[in-house]
DNA sequence: CTTTTGTATTGATGTGGATCAAATGGCGCG
DNA sequence: CGCGCCATTTGATCCACATCAATACAAAAG
């Protein structure tokens, strides 16, 4: 853990044997390390992560447009996803957080289809997409796992579409809080206390509401006694509270 | 052409050789036929496409909970996916035409995540997925191609995103009705003229709408000359305009 | 320290689309 | 052919959330 934290003060340009200590000891296990490897596998797939990169907050990790050749594994800080119209008007996407995967919407066109943005000071690494797919075809498991961590992502979004489509405006706050606090959960934070790393509007954006409208529900949960929150800090109060209200789906 | 046609009246339990000629004269060759193949790779493609299945209009392809192990090429007809919830609700997910591929949703958990649902008379061919991969190891073009249409995937559907987070009812039908006509006109139909194949309710759910403001806006639409609709049926007479509705975004 | 700027809260008012309701029309089926 | 069901259209009313507006507050900058 120490070695890994000085590994992440050194210069991105690091010398194999250093990339293959910083991917063993990385906390991103589940992406980069899918189990049941052997020994020659696990060597193979030090040489896929080539890169660590660090950007920071306010800074796109790539935009929309650009030429894709690599997806992103998250090592430690947070994005957010974004689209921007020819009007300038945008929309957020979707959230990143630690030990998840990034940059998956640039396969199908070569060039990625939105903004990245750091929403604190973040640090990546860089997965060539096209050395993803050489070693995809030698070592079977990573196959697989990539092809479930881009099914996931399209569940992921069905689950949006869900609640934009079909939720009012509380009930979208309470699905927001609640995945937060089950994928915090699943990367080993508390689900119970944590900061939110985007303003009011960027949840509003995400959600399909006005930050006014995201605020508000905030002050009535407050109210009710399902959260605390304070600025950008949360603690649940009452997870079942808030299933409840999520799981009501008055039409 | 009567080839194809004769054989899609045969039992579905086909022999190799018939296969071949069913996958050779396909018109579904974007999917099942990525460029570039060697005769050997063609003959390999062959074996992966292995079983057409008809399912009848409001018969489901599969649903959400079946185990997942193979993704279908929509060969003719019209699907829905659909997510249902715990309480009954349910909204649709999206629509597949001829010429598309279905069912990738199953990959991440191994079990499906909708249903799908065919709205006329279909005809699908089922892709084992787990020869998929094994193919997708051999020949990386297919590879490549499977990683793009998952990819789009994940791209309509934060499309879909947008659409439901940030525009409103007309904004949303007229975008629903340009991309019926492209994805038409990509598949050899006329992108002016076409059967929906949904209902008014179904439309809804997709665009989170309600069946009424889905009528009300075709019917606007009409009176301001942009289509001419009759029931099911859509004839584009203003496609700028429609196009300049969708770009409106008041805010 | 003060100023500036971005972020959040809270209240008052407006409106787009939901809801409720009723009539019409298409189509499968006996 | 005619019955009954379902899809669609259209009108009237309602309400959840947007919009407008004012204030408070925190962090960054000077």
């Amino acid at each position: 853990m120490a070695r890994a934290e000085l590994l992440r003060q050194q210069s991105t340009h690091l010398v194999l044997a250093e990339l293959k200590a910083a991917c063993a000891n990385c906390n991103v296990r589940e992406i980069c390390q899918p189990a049941g490897l052997t020994q020659p596998e696990l060597d193979q797939l030090d040489t896929l992560v080539n890169i660590r990169k660090k950007v920071k907050r306010g800074e796109a990790l790539y935009r929309a447009g650009e030429a894709f050749d690599a997806v992103f594994a998250v090592r430690s800080g947070f994005f957010k996803s974004r689209v921007t119209y020819e009007d300038g008007r945008d929309q957020v996407t979707g959230f990143s957080m630690a030990g998840e995967i990034l940059g998956m919407d640039g396969i199908g066109q070569g060039t990625h289809h939105c903004d990245a943005v750091a929403l604190e000071d973040s640090e990546v690494c860089s997965i060539p997409y096209a050395r993803l797919e050489e070693l995809s075809r030698e070592i079977s498991s990573l196959q697989r796992h990539f092809h479930q961590i881009m099914s996931r992502e399209i569940v992921r979004e069905s689950g949006v579409m869900m609640l934009l489509g079909g939720m009012r405006a509380e009930e979208r706050i309470a699905a927001f809080l609640l995945n937060m606090s089950q994928r915090l959960s699943a990367r080993g934070y508390s689900p119970i206390e944590f900061h939110l790393r985007m303003t009011r509007e960027e949840i509003g954006s995400y959600l399909g509401l006005k930050l006014e409208t995201v605020s508000r529900a905030f002050s009535k949960f407050h109210k009710d006694g399902l959260i605390e929150i304070e600025q950008k800090f949360v603690r649940i109060k009452n997870i079942d509270g808030l299933k409840k209200i999520y799981a009501h789906h008055v039409n």
